[in-house]
RNA sequence: GUGGCUGUAGCUCAGUUGGCAGAGCACCGGGUUGUGGUCCCGGUUGUCGUGGGUUCAAUUCCCAUCAGUCACCCCA
């Protein structure tokens, strides 16, 4: 009866955005299989128990119900969306590690789903595209080195403002809290992650209360945090806070491997930033944040990390490192400040007019022609007056009119922003490049 | 999930101390009897987010709900 209102969260773009949206999928997909990542599609629902296996039951994970399920068979093999796809994947490799061959490198771009309340750049049902690579029982640290330079090939392949990378080593942070003397790492780590929110003097406030920091441990902590730099220099910065424990020197060997990889191959896409600490409990080594420049505000738009203990099959472990770009995150909040759009609402590059009805199935000869050929073409509606025909190219962004000639007269093709028109034959003519498709900018 | 702000035409917004709902842009028609865009004339925009309550009367006041947005939570 009454109009349909949108759902919360469940974003449904114009053809126009979608558009986009498709030409972004595309351009990120061909750089992953460009690196070698192979590509898969997991199923969307997964074992409750596994999703909430971490054993946090704040999880927003929306549960898969029946409709005409029995009332009390709900037992424990409740299903529940996927609400990211490295723990799919990482279910999918455990139960396919005999097909597989490693380490394995795939490409995964698909929907995900989290019951979070939405805002601007924050839905409950989003795209994903994620890469990740696991090996069995090692995985040779120089794949964290290699995540950067494959989203950053992504990502600058895309009409989209460059970016900035911040990595981080979560051995860096719990062998330096350990060194100082702190108990619970964890606390530590999600007090400090609030650094760029609350500021230093709630981080210090937070780690006393939190993670039984002293004031001493509190100023370690915030003095390490605000390290970032550029190149390896950040090395230096850490052991000048003469703190020292074998697993922050792990840490820092790591992560100086990550930025100078980074340095040598695409300078200016990396920083080491330590107070990048992602809540992520599974994240054992290399962390990743990314940003926009000039739109910090916007938060990360692509994240991820190394996890060695997310999946393991008896004696057996999968350590992986992975990341992943929130595609509708990014599009909807560039979307949001008018930075990212398409050049016509339809794909259509040439419309063919219709002199009169008796006519159409000459503009439909002309049509076939150009389509053989590639030109995505649409036949006029009706047989309206000309200008008519022309307005509605014009209102949708379709760059060119064809008029088929009457009475044997050549055929003409009005490219109508100019208004340059030209005789034109079906089977010979072609817009230019630049035309043939809608462009993204 | 908690709290704040917002919701009027396709878009940007005005408005009524409670009395039939407005502007600009866009759109449609005509001037322009088959080539748009400029210009001129005319026209329609609409359950005033939805449902309920108070009232002779609600777009306006009250409650609920939905949606958007912001903060918190979270960001796997």
């Amino acid at each position: 009866m009454s109009k349909p209102t949108p759902i919360s969260g469940f974003p449904e773009w114009t053809p126009g955005q979608r558009m986009v949206e498709q030409y972004v999928l595309d351009k990120i997909r061909a750089t992953f299989e460009l690196y070698g990542f192979a590509p898969l599609e997991t199923r969307a629902v997964e074992p409750l128990d596994q999703l909430l296996r971490k054993g946090e039951t704040s999880k927003e994970v929306y549960v898969i119900r029946r409709l005409h399920a029995d009332a009390d068979s709900a037992g424990d093999d409740q299903l529940g969306l996927h609400f990211d796809l490295t723990v799919p994947f990482a279910r999918y490799v455990l139960e396919n590690a005999g097909k597989l061959a490693f380490p394995f490198r795939r490409y995964q771009i698909q929907k995900v789903w989290r019951g979070e309340r939405p805002q601007e750049g924050r839905y409950r049902e989003f795209v994903q595209a994620d890469i990740d690579i696991v090996d069995r029982d090692t995985l040779a640290p120089h794949h964290e080195a290699e995540m950067p330079l494959v989203i950053g090939d992504a990502l600058r392949s895309l009409p989209i403002p460059p970016v900035t990378i911040q990595v981080n080593n979560r051995k860096i942070c719990e062998g330096f809290y350990r060194g100082i003397g702190l108990t619970d790492p964890e606390a530590a780590l999600r007090a400090v992650d609030k650094l760029d929110k609350i500021g230093p003097a709630k981080v210090a406030e937070l780690l006393a209360q939190t993670a039984g920091a002293s004031e001493a441990q509190a100023k370690a902590c915030l003095a390490l945090a605000e390290i970032s730099a550029p190149d390896a220099s950040f090395a230096d910065a850490v052991r000048a806070l003469g703190v020292t424990d074998p697993l922050l020197d792990e840490g820092i060997d790591e992560l100086v491997r990550v930025v100078e990889t980074a340095t040598e191959h695409s300078p200016g896409l990396c920083v080491a930033d330590l107070r990048i600490a992602r809540g992520l409990d599974y994240y054992t080594g290399t962390v990743y944040e990314t940003q926009l420049r000039g739109y910090e505000r916007f938060g990360s738009i692509c994240s991820g990390g190394r996890y060695d203990n997310l999946a393991s099959a008896g004696t057996t472990s999968y350590p992986g490192v992975g990341i992943s770009i929130g595609v509708t995150r990014l599009l909807g909040l560039l979307f949001g400040a008018g930075e990212l759009s398409v050049s016509r609402s339809v794909p259509t590059a040439v419309l063919v007019a219709v002199t009169d009805e008796e006519h159409r199935g000459a503009s439909n000869r002309v049509a076939e022609a150009l389509r053989r050929r590639g030109v995505p073409t649409e036949v006029s509606p009706s047989a309206a007056k000309f200008g008519k025909q022309i307005r509605y190219a014009e209102r949708r962004g379709i760059p060119y009119v064809w008029f088929p000639g009457a009475d044997g007269a050549a055929d003409e093709v009005k490219d109508i922003r100019s208004g340059e028109q030209v005789t034109a034959a079906a089977g010979e003519w072609m817009p230019p490049r630049e035309d043939l498709t809608p462009t993204v900018s």
